[in-house]
DNA sequence: GCCAACGTTGGC
DNA sequence: GCCAACGTTGGC
């Protein structure tokens, strides 16, 4: 099984809207590294929901993907042009978990999130996601 | 609101 | 195929 990460702006979808939906599209992606990551992405794999554009931004929850990928209805271009999946949610943190708190933790120095911007989809190693989740309690 | 990073577009 | 112009992302 596979770890990701995935950024939304709170003001377009929260995870607030995640968890009274349950489960959503997760659509828009524009950008093909994100899109093949996503076509990458397997039933049961755990995505963390990233808050970007917040104050602060960070890391909110996790979710499941519910929908392995599939053509993106909103895009204006052909059907398998751009993929989508479905998610699911599955908790959200006690406590938002900092892009600031994960600057400073040593075992996420590494991560894509902090050595490669604007990408919205992307993956997190295993021993990336123990860190997360023991940090986010 | 600013702007650096970086992806995409399009003229040549 | 190069690369300048342009648009978007996203932290600050």
């Amino acid at each position: 099984m596979n770890h990701w990460l995935m950024k939304s702006e709170p003001e377009v979808f929260s995870i607030s809207d995640l968890r009274l939906k349950g489960v959503a599209g997760w659509d828009g992606v524009r950008n093909y590294q994100a899109r093949n990551y996503l076509r990458a992405m397997r039933k049961g794999d755990l995505a963390l929901f990233y808050h970007s554009n917040a104050r602060p931004p960070a890391a909110v929850g996790v979710m499941e993907i519910a929908r392995e990928a599939y053509p993106d209805p909103t895009s204006l271009e052909d059907a398998s042009h751009w993929s989508q999946v479905d998610v699911r949610f599955l908790k959200e943190f006690p406590e938002p978990l900092s892009l600031d708190k994960i600057k400073a933790i040593p075992a996420l120095k590494d991560m894509v999130l902090l050595k490669r911007g604007r990408l919205s989809v992307q993956p997190v190693t295993a021993s990336e996601w123990a860190a997360i989740l023991k940090a986010a309690g």
